[in-house]
DNA sequence: CGACATATTGATGGTAGTCAAACCTGGTGG
DNA sequence: CCACCAGGTTTGACTACCATCAATATGTCG
């Protein structure tokens, strides 16, 4: 099984581990609500790589949190071109409206192989911030978390040049992996395929792929096959004009 | 009808009609609501053109929208080169968070001189669905439709040649100026300058030139100082791949 | 092993950036 | 009234970044 050599190679995880570390990052959570994200997290469905989670237009009816593995949301043009407005690591929450929307703006695809965990108790806990102020909180900041990741796409594919971009990217991807646990400096997981971050970048494969071996040949970061290493994460995030953590956020 | 003559005279607009068009378009408002709606926009404040409206990191305290004259979402980097997010239009909502968010992840500046009114009180209305449904329908859909924007303006500049982009943005402008009483077809207002489109656009103010110049000599669009006419609104949207209307949302 | 996806490298061309100069246009003040 | 100026537009010449096409590794999985 895919899900096992993968698991094997880093530090085998608690099926909770990427969830909690998430929301815990955004919001201190009281015990009854920990206790809520694991029970949350025990009954979990495989998705295999390259399935739609949702499609534009659909009604969104089923929250849910990826416990592990990673997936993006996307556009597809009529021509086939393709715009990944962003990627959705292990802890990520997703299917959820904005402000009492419920319609998909995007499409969402698995990058990888995924376990997925419904979050529609949790999602209604969060909307008694009286009885539960934590969970409150920590869905608010991870819809505004998103907001801010893709206000830095555009800025990146507006201003930035492949260089810059694909550093901001790195830069970005080590820093939320490393709020649910993989610490920079070490060797993180990194599946997307060159292909993938040009679809997010907006540039070719073949320009992802001489750009990365640029930072490769500055010593910037370690390239394997399904994972990397930043070495310089200073150097990177000048390079990148990368900003973080995030604008502290107000309690409701 | 009065607002016939005003449109034709492309002057001498209700103070509230763009703001009232603009929150019709996505909500039937009841005869409470609408009067509502017109009282809010009895009270406005003029700010020059080239202030800001607020900052990144500012906590928002006061939700407004604009009666008249245009401004702008942006962010500037630290080298001075500034990325746009989006433009805001006569009628449109700004300075309110997402869900419970009250932090701006933006700076917002006029680009124009413009009327600005303060919308509290139609805020906390939206606020309670039970009461004033149309309100609080129209404020959800005026946020899903930002959404919809900045989801759009990521596609342009990921994926879309400058021709392309500038197509889009100018079919875009033209649809929102249509909902708030502008015909398309006719001379509707611009008063963006080619630096500000280069701006938002991720292109310098000298191609953005080079490519109007196209878009002209291609009779799809007449440009003056401060106007423009859309000349051939479907040849413009298949070439920009443009899809409106917005994907229906839901009732809550 | 063979089929397939992904990564790598080279060669070539087009799109868009930069620099620079000229040209409007509206506003200001002598 | 006209000179002047500032900000915006237009155009040309040159450059650089990045896309495209093509061919070869490398790797993975049935």
């Amino acid at each position: 099984m895919a899900a096992d050599t993968a698991r094997n190679r880093g530090l085998r995880r608690k099926p909770y581990e990427a969830l909690w570390r998430h929301l815990a990052s955004l919001a201190s959570l009281s015990d009854q609500e920990m206790s809520m994200v694991r029970q949350t997290c025990a009954v979990a469905s495989e998705v295999a790589a390259g399935a739609e989670l949702y499609s534009e237009g659909d009604v969104l009816r089923k929250p849910a949190a990826l416990l592990s593995g990673w997936a993006c949301r996307l556009r597809v043009l009529a021509d086939g071109r393709r715009q990944i407005f962003d990627f959705l690591l292990p802890g990520d929450l997703f299917g959820y409206g904005a402000a009492g929307n419920r319609i998909a703006f995007t499409s969402a695809l698995t990058l990888t192989a995924v376990r997925v965990a419904s979050v529609d108790c949790l999602l209604e806990m969060a909307g008694e911030p009286d009885r539960f102020p934590g969970l409150s909180r920590a869905f608010v900041a991870a819809r505004a978390r998103q907001d801010v990741f893709l206000l830095n796409h555009v800025v990146r594919l507006g201003q930035q040049t492949a260089y810059e971009r694909l550093a901001h990217l790195l830069v970005e991807l080590s820093h939320r992996l490393g709020e649910i646990g993989h610490e920079t400096g070490t060797f993180v997981p990194m599946p997307l395929t060159q292909e993938m971050m040009g679809d997010a970048l907006g540039l070719s494969a073949v320009h992802v792929n001489r750009t990365l071996k640029q930072l490769r040949r500055e010593r910037l970061i370690e390239l394997r096959a399904t994972s990397m290493r930043v070495i310089k994460p200073a150097a990177l995030a000048a390079i990148a004009d990368f900003r973080w953590p995030l604008p502290a956020l107000s309690s409701p």
